[in-house]
DNA sequence: CGCATTTCTTGATCTATGTCAATGCCCGGC
DNA sequence: GCCGGGCATTGACATAGATCAAGAAATGCG
C-alpha cells in the first residue's frame, strides 16, 4: 500500500528511502469496507488519508435527508476534512467508501511533522493544494453560470473515469441536481 | 502600503525586520483606481496581490456577457489567478478594482522565491490556503443544498462587512443569483 | 439460478428563480 | 442645483429543474 503512495509521490518528486521511511511513520494503513465511515457528521475528524485503492467520497445531510457529495476521491487522491482537523469541532461531513478501499490515514499533528521534516513534501503539498483550489474554483464557476448539462458534460470531460465508476445518483448529486434530472440530461444528449 | 502587509502577517507570525525586508523586495506597490484592471480574460496572468487599501474582485463573463463573481477581496486580503500562473495559458478571469484600490503585486517566481526564503511566511501561506479551502467547501456545500435566501443569509453572516460596503447586484452575482431575485428575497426577510 | 434491493427511467405536475420591461431613485459630475 | 446614468424595485410571465409516483432494469447475493 505504501508503494502506492511511493509511485504516487515519485511522479512529481523525489524521496531517498530514507526520507521515504519517514513519511511512513506518519501514515496507517486501513482498510474500509465498501460502506464503511472514516468519519461522521458530528465527529471531531481526525483522520485525512491518500486512497490507495477503491474509492471514497465526502458529502453532507441535509435536513430533509439529502445526501450532498463534495468530493469523490478513487486512487491517488487525498481525502480528508480539514474544516475541523483545524478547527477542532465537530464535522460537518460524511466520509465513507462507496467501494472496498485501502488508505493509508494519517492525523493532523503527524501529517505537519511530515512536512517539517521533508521540504520536498511541503513543495509537494503546496502545488497540490494549489491546483486544487484552481478545480474548487471551476466548479465555483460551474454553479455559477452553467446549466446542468453542461455541468454534467464538464465533469465527463474532466473526470471520465469516475464518471465510469460512481453510480449515477451520485453524480447527480455532486453536480448539484436530481438523479432524475440527470436522466433526462443523458437521454437528450444521446439523441444528438 | 507595506505597513498593512507587515500588520496583516504579525497578527499570526513574527518576522525580524531583515526577514520583512526580504519579503519586501518580491512586490511592488500599485494603485488600482475604481474600474480599473489587474488582469482582464484572455492575459497571462502575472501578478497576484495583497489589498492594502479598498476592494477587489474577480469574474468571469459567460457568452451573455454576464458576470459571475467567483471572489471579493477587500483589505487584507489575496487575490491571485492560480489558474495560470501555474499554467501559463491564458486566463478566463478579469480581476478589477471596485474601489479605489491599493495592492501590492508580485509575480509567481519571486513569490516561490520569499517562500523559500522565508519558512514561516510558507507556514502562514499553507494555512492561510487551508482555511480558504474550507470557506470554498463551504460555498459548494451551499450551492448544493441551500435555496437563494439561505445562501444570502449565510453571506451576511460570514461576510458583513463586504455585504455592507457592495453593490447589491454584485452581490447578486457571488450568490449566484439575478440582482431582482436578491431584491425579492429582501423584501420577503424584511418582513419578518 | 431466482428473488430482493438498488438503480435508472419516464410521466405529470409544481415551484423557485430567471427574463423582460417599466418605474423610480439616488448619487456624482458639471 | 440639476441632469443623466447606473442601481434597486416591482410586476407579469417563462422555464429549468424539483418533486411525487410508478415501473423497468440492473445488480448482487443466498
Amino acid at each position: 500500500m505504501f508503494d502506492a503512495l511511493r509511485r504516487y509521490l515519485e511522479r512529481s518528486i523525489t524521496l531517498s528511502d530514507e526520507e521515504f521511511d519517514i513519511l511512513k511513520t506518519a501514515f496507517m494503513p486501513r482498510h474500509y469496507p465498501k460502506g464503511s465511515f472514516l468519519q461522521r457528521a458530528g465527529d471531531i475528524a481526525r483522520y485525512g488519508g491518500f486512497v490507495a485503492k477503491g474509492c471514497m467520497r465526502s458529502y453532507t445531510v441535509d435536513d430533509k435527508g439529502k445526501e450532498h457529495i463534495v468530493q469523490f476521491a478513487p486512487e491517488n487522491w487525498w481525502i480528508s476534512d480539514l474544516n475541523n482537523s483545524l478547527i477542532g469541532e465537530p464535522t460537518g461531513y460524511f466520509i465513507d467508501a462507496i467501494e472496498d478501499s485501502d488508505l493509508l490515514v494519517c492525523d493532523l499533528p503527524s501529517f505537519e511533522k511530515a512536512l517539517t521534516a521533508l521540504p520536498t513534501f511541503a513543495e509537494h503539498y503546496r502545488l497540490g493544494m494549489q491546483k486544487h483550489m484552481v478545480a474548487k474554483n471551476r466548479r465555483i464557476s460551474a454553479f455559477l453560470s452553467a446549466t446542468a448539462e453542461e455541468r454534467y458534460l464538464d465533469f465527463l470531460k474532466t473526470y471520465p473515469s469516475i464518471a465510469r465508476r460512481v453510480p449515477q445518483h451520485m453524480l447527480a448529486s455532486y453536480l448539484g441536481i436530481t438523479p432524475e434530472t440527470l436522466s433526462r440530461v443523458r437521454k437528450q444528449l444521446s439523441r444528438k
